[in-house]
DNA sequence: CATGTTACCGATACCGGTACCGTTATCATG
DNA sequence: CATGATAACGGTACCGGTATCGGTAACATG
């Protein structure tokens, strides 16, 4: 029993192929009645069409390839569920792929992802490197860079200033009269978005005559536990400090969880200040600031983005989307 | 500047679309000195290739489709990792899809995903109404049923009972001591496995002439938030239990930010027990009871069934890999 | 020197659809 | 009744690769 192509479920109705095709797709040119028996025929056979031959034929996809770094902490799932959603009744369809942050992971598939044709293509953040950039180029379809605005766009860009995130961190906890302020980051050579956040931060602070008070950092990636045992190692050796900045929210609530276990009130004694604003954070015994960065509305405005490009046949409105995340959990900011 | 074909590498390197095909594949019968003109052609041309025609030609794809019904707590981002990890280097590639555990959009997704003609189709649980059944048997490829053991698989199968994972976490609980055991849910009507653990827990109890002493169900999906909402809802009604079984960790980290906020001594007053295992648990102030189900695990052992089908050419083990959670964060077990 | 072998390459026929153009039948119109 | 318009359908040529078979040249072999 193998799989019915459309030349037999036209055989059945005693139609062409041509006819059949036009009726499974709803087309005009074709008597109801004849529909109705090319229909029927297809049902019976469970006909289910081949995209393969389709998109080779008629020389479109409804392809969106989509490149993430990770899928270990919350952000890029839900950004990937922004997109899908986003995408949902446009007929597109996402792919993803993973490259683990690293570029030349993600130059191999990006290669691949473009072979299958894609309609466009989104990938994150704006550092790669310049054959991938020629790949893209090359590749002639939108390409969508997202999450950060800190660089130059091959074409769409979609995101938030990582930079300007980390200054306004700095100034809002400088202006909670915060003056001894510790940094615990983690594979920072592989997450860029992360540094560029930290040089901002430390920027204002150099601009204040300060600097960081003392610095944790590893190269495992980031997750709750590893900011719990970071900060750990910190306030051992650092009781003094007053603030801690993290390169994200999962290294802040391992954070937290680190200055409960030590007896360390937090905020009044420690404020912890993470990156992303994980639904986590609103529910935490004690408020940890963070910068809440709208996942989901990302990975749609991508989405819309695209979908609005396939049906202008082009591009309507402009080619970069700013969002500015707000800085919560300070109390008064 | 358009995407250039195998025929103008083949026209730029002075042989046939054949011999280019047989070159760029690293296949034999090509010169090696041909060899090398012809990749140094497509090279010049940024040749990327097709796999549309690739695939509709040679009649096989490289794709494995994955269906999961959600991206929102981090269990499905880990086996979607596990996957590609576990299909890393195999040459196939992962195509995700979210039925946001709606079964018509998940039929309607398989029916899509089939139509890229995949090589193989994991998709989440046993509980596919009929006509999905009905298309998966259809597509004549391995169909990997993956999460749950307790039902009748189309195919392969891989995954853990959730019974068994209620049973044992109900008889656990009853072995410590606890006697007033509530119940925290959310969106039951959707997440089947959550029911089945419910219910296998409440057969244990039933069986000690005992019942959940409170329940707070909600329609919402999981979240920290919604388990901190609905634990401060129970232990307002009902002060006096001892213990709450939840329908997930997420629910369970909520619960017992909720007992920290009222005061609540967890786990000598309350013991909390929730489903997953989530890294999470691991590093929060106080520790709550959960089922460890090994999430990367069984997407790496989905993926490596694959593999194995694909290069046997057919089964070659057991159709089904069983994973037994081991219960962490009771003590002594 | 006739006859394999072997290495290398090309021609042709698909794969399963769609685009495009042409054909036929039917019917209204002048 | 000839003509044109329109509706419904079919034929053919692709889309960009690969499978398959066959051909040619070079060389070894008896």
């Amino acid at each position: 029993m193998r799989r019915s192509t459309l030349e037999e479920v036209a055989a059945l109705a005693g139609v062409s192929k041509m006819t059949a095709s036009r009726a499974l797709r709803g087309a005009s040119d074709v008597a109801p009645e004849t529909g109705e028996r090319v229909r029927q025929a297809a049902k019976s056979l469970s006909y289910v069409g081949n995209r393969l031959a389709l998109s080779l034929s008629s020389q479109r996809t409804n392809l969106v390839a989509v490149v993430v770094p990770s899928m270990s902490n919350t952000v890029f799932p839900e950004v990937l569920s922004g997109i899908t959603t986003g995408l949902e009744g446009s007929g597109m369809q996402a792919v993803f792929g993973i490259s683990d942050y690293d570029t030349d992971k993600e130059r191999d598939i990006i290669r691949d992802m473009l072979s299958w044709q894609p309609s466009a293509i989104i990938v994150t953040g704006l550092d790669q490197p310049e054959e991938t950039v020629r790949m893209l180029k090359l590749a002639d379809i939108p390409v969508i860079q997202l999450m950060d605005l800190d660089g130059t766009p091959v074409d769409f860009n979609v995101g938030l200033s990582h930079g300007d995130a980390g200054r306004d961190m700095a100034v809002a906890l400088l202006a909670a009269g915060r003056k001894k302020i510790a940094y615990v980051g983690s594979a920072l050579e592989k997450d860029l978005r992360a540094v560029k956040r930290k040089s901002a931060f430390a920027k204002v602070l150099a601009a204040q005559g300060l600097a960081f008070a003392a610095e944790q950092l590893d190269d495992d990636f980031s997750s709750i536990a590893l900011g719990k045992r970071l900060t750990t190692r910190l306030i051992a050796a650092k009781p003094d400090i007053d603030c801690i900045y993290y390169s994200n929210d999962d290294m802040a609530a391992g954070g937290l969880f680190a200055c409960m276990e030590h007896g360390i009130a937090v905020p009044s004694q420690i404020v912890l200040a993470g990156f992303n604003g994980l639904d986590l954070t609103d529910s935490l015994p004690a408020p940890i600031a963070t910068s809440k960065s709208p996942r989901r509305a990302m990975g749609e405005a991508a989405a819309r983005l695209i979908t609005d490009a396939m049906a202008n046949g082009g591009v309507s409105g402009p080619k970069t989307i700013v969002f500015k995340p707000p800085i919560i959990g300070l109390g008064v900011a």
